[in-house]
RNA sequence: GUGAGCGUAGCUCAGCUGGUGGUAGCACCGGGUUGUGGCCUCGGAGGUCGUGGGUUCAAGUCCCAUCGCUCACCCCA
């Protein structure tokens, strides 16, 4: 039996590499651009942390994480407990009112796998935590989009708000009666969800639920003022960024510590995955974790999935290049370039050269396959000659490179001579 | 956890109602160019047809089991 990795976890192979550290480095830049600060945190925590900030009766901790039970730790399925955990942990708050983090990394959820979804996934992440004005979630949305924009991605962005500790129980009670009354028409999971998570029942796919859906009383009519003008002023600093959203008032999400403020990044071009970043403010979960009283909002975008978008947007693939190829020919030429060729590597070039003593023809296939810019041809007679062949392999001129001297001058010339 | 589909060369796949595994494409190696890549051309190498049973004179093909993968539901990035 081959071995083979494991379901759901992927090999991101040398031809991918390229692409996602274009994604990561784009993220990277951007985030900065912000203000933000990166942040590393393990890839495994307490279990409890994750149960007591991403909910108890959440899908993820029922059922979706991996957890040595008896260690009583899990592999993290998201970022955004374990950074909450460390701003806690180090007193983060002292240092700076407000604090801007982004991590980059791979989470893990043990669920079934599909198109776009992975047991262990990679996230870019970003939290600001400490500010609650509705600026800084028009801002932090605007830094989402940036991304996208950056990487050439066009998706569309849903808000909705879900309310705070003070208006959503009311309003989750009154659904939850609505709900009820309507129970005959409604899909064996929405009947399920009507106590577990109303809210979810709301965006259910069924046009039956859906028309249900529409009936039932809306959040957003049903935020306390402190809540509604928030939501307002996000909009508006939407407005003022330029950021076009739509208002999605059936948009839930599955982690409980969302407050106010939600949003997703949605494309249609990744099967049943819709979402390929979303977020949301999160004002109780630091206090909730035994931390100061700070409010906090932050995003995640999926890497996997920003990938399988530019991939199918492709144009041309990305390719690392080779400044130089050695092409050493006979008994003789293999001692004295690859002396040249660490030489050149220290002075900074990419080179590479191959040992086999293969022909050149299959040399010169080997430098057209890593796209090396200029070959250094050496033979017996170049070594006899003291002169080697130096090919440009996009115009095919060659001329004639004298191999006297020391590998440190004859880098050196080699350096002046490409970069013409 | 539930449902459907698919496992043939490194990759993408032909292979009809069972009758010798494809001159298939890409990739790889070599020749055409006595030491010059990409294009072209000729040749070469590469397979326990996922695995194990069964039916049959004969199974890649039919049946059963099993493993694996994929997509979808659920849920989510």
């Amino acid at each position: 039996m081959k071995i083979q990795a494991i379901n759901g976890f992927k090999d991101i192979l040398p031809d991918q590499m390229l692409l996602w550290r274009r994604i990561e480095h784009t993220a990277a830049e951007v985030f900065q651009r912000f203000g933000m600060r990166e942040i590393r945190v393990p890839l495994m925590e307490k279990t409890e942390l994750f149960v007591r900030s991403i909910g108890e009766a959440t899908d993820v901790v029922e059922k979706e994480m991996y957890t040595f039970s008896e260690k009583k730790t899990t592999m993290r399925p998201e970022a955004t407990a374990s950074i909450m955990r460390a701003f806690i942990e180090h007193g983060m708050h002292v240092q700076q009112p407000v604090q801007r983090l982004f991590t980059i990394g791979p989470m893990f959820r043990h669920e079934r796998p599909q198109k776009g979804r992975l047991r262990q996934f990679h996230q870019l992440d970003a939290e600001i935590v400490g500010a609650t004005e509705p600026q800084v979630d028009a801002e932090l949305i605007a830094m989402g989009q940036l991304i996208l924009d950056e990487l050439g991605l066009s998706t569309s962005l849903e808000i909705n708000s879900l309310g705070c500790q003070e208006c959503r129980p009311p309003y989750r009670r009154k659904l939850i009666s609505f709900l009820e009354e309507q129970r005959e028409e409604l899909c064996e999971d929405c009947r399920r969800r009507t106590h577990k998570n109303p809210l979810r029942v709301l965006d259910c796919k069924k046009t039956a639920c859906k028309t249900i859906a529409h009936q039932a009383p809306s959040l957003l009519e049903d935020l306390c003022e402190g809540c509604s003008s928030h939501f307002a002023q996000v909009q508006e600093g939407l407005d003022a960024l330029e950021i076009p959203f739509t208002l999605n008032r059936f948009m839930v999400r599955g982690l409980d510590y969302y407050t106010q403020t939600t949003f997703e990044f949605l494309t249609a071009d990744l099967g049943a995955q819709a979402a390929v970043g979303a977020g949301g403010r999160y004002d109780g979960l630091i206090e909730q974790l035994g931390g100061p009283a700070l409010p906090g909002i932050g995003f995640a975008m999926g890497i996997e999935r920003l990938a399988l978008l530019m991939e199918q947007n492709a144009e041309e693939p990305l390719e690392q290049q080779t400044d130089i190829f050695l092409a050493a020919l006979g008994e003789q030429a293999p001692q004295p370039c690859s002396r040249l060729i660490h030489q050149l590597r220290k002075d900074g070039l990419k080179a590479a050269m191959d040992y086999s003593g293969r022909s050149l023809k299959a040399q010169m296939k080997q430098a057209n396959r890593c796209h090396a810019r200029f070959v250094l041809i050496i033979g017996d007679s170049e070594l006899e000659q003291q002169q080697g062949v130096l090919r440009n392999m996009q115009s095919q001129e060659q001329q004639s490179f004298p191999l006297t001297g020391s590998p440190q001058e004859q880098s050196q010339s080699l350096l002046r001579l490409l970069q013409l």
